[in-house]
RNA sequence: CGCGGGAUGGAGCAGCUUGGUAGCUCGUCGGGCUCAUAACCCGAAGGUCGUAGGUUCAAAUCCUUCUCCCGCAA
C-alpha cells in the first residue's frame, strides 16, 4: 500500500495521548491544533499538550485561529485521512471533505448519548454507570456522523473526570489503532445515529462548578466528580474548592449549614443529608486534607455556620 | 506592567498593625494510665521565621529586591 498521508487535529491531554498511540503505529503528517494561549498569572505562551508531543517528534504544527476561514494549508496537504480528538473547533466542510477515506472523530462517550465537548464531565455529573468511545465519521453538525466503532467503560465510583478520561483516552487511542485497518480498507460497516436518543454535553461553565448544597447528595457528589478539580463554595466569602467528598444520608432540617465540625470531620447539610469534606484547597492554599485543615482553623467560629 | 491570596520545626496555622527570649493544633519519638485504643496524662527531639539587601542597640515583625506556590480573569 502507498504511503498514507495522515493529519491530526486535537487539544488537549486526552488528544496528547490518543496521539502518541497513533504516532507510535502510523506516521503522522501534520498536526492541527488550537493557537497558543496564554496561560497563568505571568501570561506566557503556552502550548498545548498535543502541540507538544508533535514538537517532540518533529511533526509539522499547524495553529489556524480560525480554522473555518485559514483551512487551505490542509487542502493542500492532500491527507488521505483526518483524525480529530478534541479539537476545539468546528471543521468547516471544505477539509471534512477533503480526504480520501474521509474525517473521523473519536468522541469520548457511546453515541447518540452526550454530544458535545464536555462528554466526560457530563458522564459522572449525570451519575452515568458506563460511558465509552464512539469512533465516526464527521459530517458538518456537531457530533452527528455515522459511527463506525464504540467501546464501552464502566464507570467507578471513585472515578473523576481527572481519573476517567485517562482511561478513555487510552480506551480511544487502542479503539482508534484498531479501527483504522477497516477504514483504510473500506470495509467497516457505519451506522446511522438515532438521533431520537441523542443527549447534549455542554462546555461545564463557572457556574456549573458552584457546590448548591441546597440538592440531594448524590448530586453533589456527582458534581464534585464532573468538575474534578473544580467544584467550590464559599466559606466566609472565601472561594473553597472541594476535590474529594463523601455523602451520608441524615434527616437535616437546613441545607448548607457546617453541621459536623471536630478534630477530623467537617461536613455541610444538604436536602438528603451530610456532605463529609474530604479533601479541600482553601483560597489562597494547596490541596489539603480535611484533618490538615481541621488542625490550624478555629472551629468554633465556623460552627452552625451557613455557606455559600 | 491585568486583579488578589500565600511562604513560620514533618503537616495545618497564630504571631506582623503597636519591633524586644518562637507559640497553637496535629504528627514523630520516649514514658505513664488502661483489658484495650485512633482516647487520656507526662516528657523529648525538631525552626538561620522563602531569598538578598536596608533601617535599628535589637527584625518573623518596618522598607526595598528577587524566587516560588495558589485563586480570579484571559
Amino acid at each position: 500500500m502507498d504511503k498514507i498521508k495522515i493529519a491530526y487535529m486535537g487539544t488537549p491531554l486526552f488528544a496528547k495521548i490518543v496521539l502518541k498511540k497513533l504516532i507510535e503505529n502510523y506516521q503522522v503528517d501534520l498536526v492541527i491544533t488550537q493557537p497558543d494561549k496564554e496561560v497563568g498569572r505571568k501570561r506566557l505562551l503556552t502550548p498545548c499538550p498535543v502541540k507538544a508531543l508533535a514538537l517532540e517528534n518533529n511533526i509539522e504544527v499547524f495553529q489556524p485561529l480560525k480554522i473555518r476561514n485559514d483551512y487551505q494549508k490542509i487542502i493542500d496537504l492532500q491527507p488521505d485521512l483526518i483524525i480529530t480528538c478534541a479539537y476545539g473547533q468546528i471543521v468547516p466542510k471544505e477539509v471534512l471533505e477533503c480526504p480520501k477515506y474521509g474525517c473521523i472523530n473519536v468522541h469520548a462517550s457511546l453515541l447518540p448519548k452526550l454530544r458535545g465537548a464536555a462528554p466526560i464531565h457530563h458522564a459522572l455529573i449525570n451519575g452515568e454507570k458506563e460511558t465509552g468511545i464512539t469512533i465516526m465519521y464527521m459530517d458538518e453538525s456537531l457530533d452527528t456522523g455515522n459511527m463506525i466503532s464504540k467501546k464501552s467503560l464502566k464507570i467507578e465510583d471513585e472515578d473523576n473526570v481527572e481519573t476517567l478520561s485517562l482511561k478513555l483516552a487510552n480506551l480511544g487511542a487502542n479503539l482508534l489503532i484498531e479501527t483504522i485497518p477497516s477504514i483504510l480498507n473500506e470495509t467497516n460497516e457505519s451506522t446511522k445515529q438515532d438521533d431520537s436518543l441523542s443527549t447534549y454535553a455542554n462546555l461545564i461553565k463557572r457556574e456549573d462548578e458552584l457546590i448548591n448544597f441546597n440538592d440531594t447528595g448524590k448530586n453533589i457528589i456527582n458534581k464534585i466528580r464532573g468538575t474534578y478539580p473544580m467544584a467550590y463554595f464559599k466559606l466566609e466569602d472565601a472561594e473553597t474548592k472541594v476535590l474529594e467528598a463523601s455523602f451520608v444520608e441524615d434527616n437535616v432540617t437546613d441545607p448548607s449549614y457546617i453541621t459536623i465540625l471536630d478534630k477530623n470531620n467537617l461536613a455541610i447539610s444538604c436536602q438528603d443529608g451530610l456532605i463529609y469534606l474530604k479533601k479541600i484547597k482553601p483560597f489562597g492554599k494547596k490541596e489539603m486534607n480535611i484533618k490538615d485543615y481541621l488542625n490550624g482553623i478555629n472551629k468554633e467560629s465556623l460552627k452552625n455556620k451557613k455557606v455559600n
